[in-house]
DNA sequence: GGTAAACTTGACAGTGGGGTCAACATCAGA
DNA sequence: TCTGATGTTGACCCCACTGTCAAGTTTACC
């Protein structure tokens, strides 16, 4: 791969093909779905994957950015939509838990398991970029409990993604990971 | 294996190589080293630890609960001398958190990841019943407030020790989960 | 329609674990 | 000391997955 600018028709086709089987598989089971079954669900050998994409970092990057950016802008709206920090905060939350929870792919994503899809990884730390101005915005607003810091929030976030990867988790962890925001949000004196 | 009731006497010392071996492992590394590892450490071919345990389960059985039965009465007699049933149901907390931390052995166990070994898990349900025994007093206590369930506590035990197990866990777990139940024991109104 | 370049295939090797078994070794007791 | 019951060995098979490559197929262009 790599030299020739212009790809065969049919070898064009098989890398979409791979890209749209990507897209679906990993949605449905996670970043670390076998590179076989999506070789499979292309109609494809697992030859021709790693011929176009080399690798399974490469192959994220082609696939899970753009539904990735698509989703947090999406959220990104909606926490603009609250008319204060506190509510813009608590919307962040809640709506990452639910993206973390309804797709494994993203969840996988912003646990930041393929470091290597640097696409990808770009994704993630524009959220946590967002997430960090929004603790900041809490605090200056004073809505914000001060010992809660921007790292609590990426780690109550990595908490809710590790525990909606786990089949096993007791399903109240969400109460849990949901109490300790909104005990700090609520502790405004 | 089984019939016989006495073991002939080199096999009586490989097995207690192997407990040995096992032990020293597990603790070390969690209840998911390589059986080869401890088949190694005991000078042993793996076929022997097959020969005397046959499985992995029985192997956890025969050695780790009684490390565990002795961490948890420790931790019990700990809990005891607090005064308040509040003060019981934090110490709880932060001793299991701090078991759990100290040795992966102890985490696997609680998180029940090999639910067959029948008598560890026998240990840990003992603990469970004890964490719910104090959440219930300290609600009759009025400290605890009333959302916050027995299952809440298990969940957040859960989550601490799936946090524990991930090297790449942000260190701040910590505060996100022990801020959960510290904001549900000060809101005793 | 023939040919070279581009592409694909699938069998294969590698990894890292679990578990088995026929052949070999050792022990205990007569 | 000899023998058979008891134990042990380690090569071997299994699994699921990653990654490679020589041989075969298809396309694009003359």
């Amino acid at each position: 791969m790599s030299e020739p600018r212009t790809l065969r028709r049919d070898a064009r086709a098989n890398a979409a093909k791979l890209q749209t089987a990507a897209r679906e598989v990993f949605l449905a089971k996670g970043l670390d779905a076998p590179l076989d079954e999506i070789a499979r669900a292309a109609g494809v050998s697992t030859g021709t994957l790693y011929n176009h994409f080399g690798s399974r970092e490469a192959l994220i990057d082609a696939v899970i950015p753009e539904v990735a950016g698509a989703r947090m802008h999406a959220l990104g709206a909606a926490v603009e939509a609250e008319a204060t920090a506190a509510g813009r905060l608590q919307a962040f939350v809640l709506g990452m838990i639910q993206l973390q929870q309804d797709d494994p792919a993203l969840n996988d994503a912003l646990l930041r398991r393929y470091p290597d899809a640097v696409a990808l990884t770009g994704v993630c730390d524009q959220s946590a970029l967002l997430g960090r101005q929004l603790v900041r915005d809490a605090h200056a607003e004073g809505t914000l409990a001060s010992d809660f810091t921007e790292d609590d929030l990426l780690a109550l976030l990595w908490l809710a993604g590790t525990a909606g990867r786990d089949r096993t988790a007791p399903s109240s962890w969400r109460h849990v990971v949901t109490r300790s925001i909104t005990s700090a949000l609520s502790q405004h004196r």
